[in-house]
DNA sequence: TTAAAACATAGTAATTTGATAGGAAATGAC
DNA sequence: GTCATTTCCTATCAAATTACTATGTTTTAA
């Protein structure tokens, strides 16, 4: 049931650059979140191909969030950079994966809670939420169409 | 986030112990779980060693629960197969382990969040609850001293 | 022009996971 | 009492994953 250094890491930067304006060196990121500067760099490529940072190369250059705290979801964030929120492939949302023994299975409802309830806490969460501390709050009331 | 094979596979042996009254050799106990049998040998080895099961040796010999189906709670058994429900060390109650960031750490309330639901879930759920097809339920009210 | 910084990808070491192997010890059937 | 059956115990190993290291390329601004 553990969370993978990379999650983390992508996180630990992400909460960096939402509490500053400008860009930041992957050298400053590195040293402020205590991760090694070579795999960092491969972690903010990953978060710049996915959308969330913007990149400046060159001389005063560095990383800066592309898009607003609000609008990054930290159960997205972790998915990409580490996979199923579930904890087996039958109960996956994302990357379901057959089990001979599925049929009548005593294990699954409890494996499908647990995603539920880890899914739906990460879904929830923002990095806007993780900036004001706000965590744990209220749950916010789903919008159904 | 992942459970691993081996909780997976101990819970499938507990399920299937707890469906029957007398012995089951591993053979068949591994043929019905889809577990290899030298692998499943030493699962039950180590929940014997944990009090969950008892064996019986020699030709008709076997194994069967040694606790009743009520008393086995699956977080338990998860947590002594494959360590901590945490989904890190920095927010682990059994496997505590510090991290320098973690003074006004933003990301620490997330992750105790989700340990603290995760282990509420598991903890509160027994073999019993599987076997009676009694999940997702009513959270049991908890006994305070 | 050049130094600083991101980009890109290959490689590698350590850890964890998921087994396999093989013999020792016990037990009941005969 | 011997013998087939079954658990007990531990060592070993292979594959996968994780966590990082290394190295060179491209861009940019001073």
């Amino acid at each position: 049931m553990k969370v993978s250094t990379r999650g983390e890491y992508a996180l630990r930067a992400l909460i960096l650059l939402g509490q500053h304006s400008g860009v930041i060196s992957i050298g400053e990121i590195a040293e402020k979140t205590l991760v090694p500067v070579n795999y960092l760099e491969q972690i903010l490529l990953q978060l710049k191909n996915l959308g969330y940072v913007r990149s400046k190369r060159g001389i005063r250059g560095g990383y800066a969030l592309r898009k607003p705290p609000d609008q990054i979801v930290i159960g997205e964030v972790i998915r990409q950079l580490e996979g199923p929120l579930a904890p087996m492939g039958c109960v996956s949302v994302t990357a379901y994966d057959p089990c001979p023994l599925e049929e009548g299975c005593l294990l699954k409802p409890l494996w499908t809670l647990i995603r539920d309830t880890v899914a739906r806490l990460l879904e929830n969460t923002t990095l806007e939420d993780l900036l004001e501390g706000r965590i744990p709050r209220e749950e916010r009331r789903v919008k159904k169409a």
